[in-house]
RNA sequence: UCCGCGGUAGCUCAGUGGUAGAGCGAUCGACUGUUAAUCGAUUGGUCGUAGGUUCGAGCCCUACCCGCGGAGCCA
């Protein structure tokens, strides 16, 4: 192995993970330290490095091995790379240590990098040196199959396997592209309280916060109401940030906490919302299609429909439409029914991409929307649901903007008349017609990744049975 | 909260009243192209908890706990 394995641990934290996250690597003198060492490669840039021998700085994610062969399963995250030792290639004490490593050992694998059609990626590193950091006993995920609980306990070695690490890589690519969408838009980043005083529709459940004994507030379930306020001072805000549900739900569409993306724009009404909308929700799976092509290959989700949406063109149905819909597919429901889950299941699934179903029963709605002048028994809102099951995506709709009309909800939904002093503000001066929606992040993930349940999506999913790890 | 299903080895499960099982994992060995490798050996148990019925309970009864799926509500 040469003088080089002794230093390698005494890298600065600070500037390995400048190294190893830089695009195109530098080819000069690292470190002091690393003066007789090779370059430090992350595996998801080997394909730059053909012909050279590098580092790798990861854990042996599994291994095979024959008499006098063997093959080390090497993950570093950035990806996944094989790493190949014939026994006529390295001194006996590597060989024999690289057939003994456990599973979710620590090593740090020099090797040369070549092209092997073999290998998933195209690459795999012949090895030459090995440096165990830390050894691991008892690793519990073994590479057989495991029911959903036992992942879960273990979720925090879990997001170590390819289908979360894949998962959570397309979440922070579409974390960033919700930031670009809205940035090239003009849109301000505006972030709401999570500690509120009131409940913004009055129904579902809120998370109760004892403030000292001495007064209570609550966890936010929406940024709504503040992206409003955000709207008259900004022009164009959105909110992304955690919501919470005390709501004693037990499907694979519900979280007790989950990330929420709220635009709220000022001069901006019911037609034009509804196209913002589409145009984001094209925008973000376009963004998985372009640059997270290889985990959605892992994850083996068949994209035709993300391709579809991407195009934009989105279907939409009034209310009454989608009534007629349901009947034709033997699910009649009398006017002014909210529709259940079995419902959108079947309208998502009359469509290759999103579907609007807009313009609804005022009374089967929030209390701040706004009606149609021509018609006050429905109102200016929209739902977009998911093609293949997936549900509700976002719920939008225009505001109410005349104060008198707000008062009067506000009254008649029995909600707290000093909660919303300030809301009624926003009326009372400047008021201006405004739209917006909410885009349930983890519900769009779930989709775009074709996984079955939004626990998968959020790296530590909070449920009604589950608050560990 | 309601409806349905389940809890047996580290994991996934079989076991309908008579000595507690399999596969995988792990450990050791064989094997030069494996991708959840293959082959051989070894290792493995408070049958969710408590009580009851019975000569005898993993199995039948009661209560409770925990999990999974769905509904409602929503994103």
């Amino acid at each position: 192995m040469g003088p080089r394995t002794c230093e390698l641990l005494k890298l600065p934290p600070l500037t390995g993970l400048l190294q190893i996250s830089h695009q195109n690597y530098p080819k000069r003198a690292l470190t002091p330290c690393l003066i007789d060492s090779y370059m430090v490669v992350s595996i998801e840039h080997l394909q730059q490095h053909i012909g050279e021998t590098v580092d790798v700085q990861g854990w042996l994610a599994g291994s095979r091995s024959s008499g006098k062969i063997a093959f080390l399963g090497l993950r570093d995250g950035s990806g996944f790379v094989q790493g190949v030792l014939a026994k006529t290639d390295v001194d006996e004490e590597t060989f024999r240590i690289a057939r003994s490593l456990t599973q979710e050992s620590s090593v740090v694998v020099t090797g040369t990098v070549r092209a092997d059609e073999r290998a998933p990626s195209g690459v795999e590193l012949g090895v030459t040196g090995l440096k165990v950091v830390a050894e691991t006993e008892g690793y519990p995920i073994t590479p057989k199959a495991h029911g959903v609980d036992f992942l879960m306990e273990h979720r925090h070695l879990y997001l170590r396997h390819r289908g979360p690490w894949a998962i959570m890589r397309i979440r922070d690519e579409l974390e960033r592209a919700v930031h670009d969408f809205f940035g090239e838009r003009g849109f301000v980043r505006f972030d709401a309280p999570f500690f509120t005083p009131n409940a913004a529709e009055g129904t579902t459940n809120l998370f109760e916060i004892d403030l000292f004994g001495e007064d209570t507030a609550y966890l936010s379930q929406s940024g709504q109401l503040y992206a409003e306020a955000g709207a008259l001072a900004l022009g164009k805000v959105y909110t992304f940030g955690p919501t919470f549900r005390a709501e004693k739900s037990k499907t694979r569409k519900h979280l007790l906490e989950f990330w929420m993306i709220e635009p709220e724009v000022a001069y901006l009404e019911h037609e034009g919302n509804m196209r913002l909308q589409e145009e984001f929700v094209a925008y973000l799976v376009g963004r998985a299609l372009e640059n997270r092509r290889v985990e959605l290959e892992m994850l083996e989700r068949d994209t035709r429909s993300l391709e579809a949406t991407a195009q934009g063109g989105f279907p939409r149905l009034t209310y009454d439409e989608a009534l007629s819909k349901l009947a034709e597919h033997g699910e009649a429901l009398t006017w002014g029914d909210d529709l259940g889950a079995p419902h959108e299941t079947i309208l998502g699934g009359l469509y290759d991409r999103p579907v609007f179903v807009h313009s609804w029963p005022t009374k089967t709605k929030a209390f701040y929307m706004q009606p149609f002048e021509s018609d006050p028994t429905r109102v200016k809102c929209d739902d977009l649901i998911a093609p293949e099951g997936y549900g509700e995506l976002i719920g939008g709709s225009e505001r109410i903007y005349d104060y008198a009309l707000l008062k009067s909800r506000i009254e008649a939904h029995g909600l707290p008349q000093e909660a919303f002093a300030w809301y009624l503000d926003l009326r009372r001066y400047g008021s201006v017609p405004h739209s917006g929606f909410g885009l349930g992040f983890e519900r769009l993930l779930a989709w775009i990744t074709g996984v079955h349940h939004l626990r998968e999506v959020i790296p530590f999913p909070r449920l009604l049975t589950r608050m560990y790890p």
